[in-house]
DNA sequence: CTTTCATATGATTCTATGTTCATATATTAT
DNA sequence: ATAATATATGAACATAGAATCATATGAAAG
């Protein structure tokens, strides 16, 4: 009896054990779904250089001052920024360098990565 | 005239210049958008481990093969995974360790900071 | 304390997307 | 050629989530 090319057995007992539990999959998800959203990477790249109100991340991105505000709060919920008032206006800035890395190993990935296209030969 | 306590024009100044160009900022958040869900999160960490067929994937997450494969095309199509044929199988791979940073940079943020809760003095 | 300026939030709407169902394609065996 | 096995895919459906609109909160000025 032959060793089959592709063991199922083996792999799949391979597999399970390196495998989070499914709270931390999920909540890994969740991260990233953060970043998926164009609008909420231009905020997170806006505070890469500067602390920024809500007025001027609602300038810059040149969307409504309720969408900007909707997404702070999500950034500010899972923990990727934060926000201090100054009398009328609300600073907020990033919360930690986590977000710089991980944006930056996406980023990685689009450009480093140029794939060669099919016609490149 | 008072410096005033925050500079606007001079904030948004500093920023306009850092930012990458809209089409880049789209491709970042779709890559992420790939991470942001839990059925290809599993699929991800399953092939941190071995390669894998289809009908091992289905089996270690307990879905349909459908909604399996539709997902590994999605990841296939990021470039995140490759596949090859063995037969009538086909083999799923990660296609670079870009994949294995991206998600480790995650895992850190959501492990490494277990943010201080309120009650916690 | 009323007004103004800055921001936050609830409800609604509209679109994006993950899953299912049915079916198609591809490979191998009979 | 037909059947069987493994995977892929199109369409339909259901849900999540991003933007909008209207309105609420909060701080400071008059």
């Amino acid at each position: 009896m032959e060793k089959p090319a592709h063991d199922h057995l083996d792999a799949l007992n391979t597999v399970r054990g390196g495998m989070p539990r499914d709270e931390l999959l999920c909540d890994l998800a969740d991260l990233f779904k953060i970043f998926g959203d164009t609008t909420r990477m231009k905020i997170l790249f806006s505070l890469f250089e500067a602390e920024l109100c809500v007025h001027e991340i609602t300038a810059l991105l040149g969307m409504t001052q309720s969408a900007i505000s909707h997404q702070l709060k999500v950034l500010k919920d899972a923990h990727l920024i934060d926000n201090r008032r100054e009398g009328k206006t609300m600073i907020y800035f990033l919360a930690d360098d986590h977000v710089r890395s991980i944006i930056g190993q996406g980023f990685e990935h689009i450009t480093e990565e140029e794939y060669p296209h099919e016609k490149d030969f």
